[in-house]
DNA sequence: GAGTGGTCTAGACCACGCA
DNA sequence: GCGTGGTCTAGACCACTCG
């Protein structure tokens, strides 16, 4: 048994509402003879679903499942887009923009080279088909060396990770409030100067290559964000 | 050696830019020898390191220094409060509110008896003397049972911790942008309907119970937040 | 192929909570 | 005092990167 898989099995388990009631996991030595675990494989496990959030550890004590308010909010850790965050909602985009040039003056940020080809896709975002957010990325040709309206229509994390097989290892975000401007505010059906939650997310694969950069205006009224600290 | 003491040195170690022109840490038996430390320690002190965003690993290659954008920008995890943000700046705070009444209707947010005392605490919290944000905050008197009109002019967590001996576990935290009213606007040197950057942040203890409630308005021309996240 | 980090085993003792 | 999770030891083998 891989520590990875027994963390998937508890998830679903804990999400299930399977220790609900007690309001704790069984504990680590029952946790390994009901999985045939070591103690190793256990702790590890648990390790992945405390980072998560889902469960805190209390010596002495035992592991208690956590409760939290995090429906209907994006998670601002874990960048696995939006359509996994709104399950039973209908997340889509529309395409506004979707060309390849060189990156000149965002290689700066994209830690490239001026003369790098990037793809930039600029898109409405949708949710339940409401104006949720307006979404301004690139993506280093390099690493996502195709892409197409249609995906661009779609999920192109999904695409970027199933398809092209590219392993992600982590992100840094800015967030910040700013006024809307004409343009992003009749795409988001609000008014000039309203506020926007801005998020600048700067994506790295797991060998620590920068592949995108993006920076997205939410709709002030319809989202929130939620984040789980650790605070030892 | 213990891990957390490990982790400490290295983190001053690569804040002095010791690693910065290798890119990367020493190796793993390097590192073992260097602090005669066993492998156990050393990994686990690096997974630390990992978490906070200060180096990340790549399987077959090294650990890596990380350079990311972070200055001057409020860390999101860790709420450690404002006043370790910002070394170098003098970030202090101006009592508009400090009183003690029952929970009422916050019992819900705070998951305490509608009859439990809590303090209730308004702050306008200053960076290098401009306003930069409006707090208001619950501390309940079980945990938090005194708290005077000078401890609330300083660091509150810094109490908390250091001088009740509190140990604080975990938060979690919605951030949504909103506009200011009139009240507020004023007292942040902004008009009504500005944008606000908003945190509410619920604070637990290391025993998992729930202990303080705080919304913030931040000054959306001086307050950016940064998140370091895993992709994995 | 050598060297890197990742996973895993099978133990031991420690620190804390709770009754 | 017992049961909980936390730390630690001393190994082994696996997966991956890179020259």
């Amino acid at each position: 048994m891989k520590y990875r898989e027994l963390a998937k099995i508890l998830k679903v388990e804990i999400d299930k509402g399977k220790y609900r009631d007690a309001g704790k996991l069984p504990t680590e030595p029952e946790l390994m003879e009901q999985f045939g675990a070591t103690r190793y494989c256990v702790r590890n496990a648990i390790a992945l679903l405390a980072e998560l959030g889902d469960v805190y550890p209390v010596q002495g004590s035992g592991m208690f499942v956590r409760e939290n308010r995090r429906e209907g909010c994006l998670n601002i850790n874990g960048t696995r887009g939006m359509t996994s965050e709104f399950p039973g909602h209908s997340v889509s985009s529309k395409l506004i923009k979707l060309e390849q040039r060189e990156a000149g003056a965002d290689s700066v940020r994209l830690k490239c080279a001026a003369d790098a080809k990037v793809y930039s896709v600029s898109r409405l975002r949708l949710l339940d088909d409401e104006p949720f957010a307006i979404e301004y990325a690139l993506y280093l040709k390099e690493f996502v060396p195709y892409l197409s309206e249609e995906i661009a229509s779609g999920s192109i994390y999904a695409y970027i990770r199933e398809d092209l097989g590219l392993s992600t290892g982590f992100a840094d975000k800015l967030i910040y409030a700013r006024e809307l401007d004409h343009g992003q505010a009749d795409l988001l059906g609000l008014s000039a100067g309203d506020p926007a939650l801005v998020v600048e997310d700067d994506a790295y694969l797991a060998s620590g290559r920068m592949f995108n950069a993006g920076t997205v205006y939410y709709h002030y009224k319809k989202a929130t964000f939620f984040n789980f600290a650790d605070l030892k």
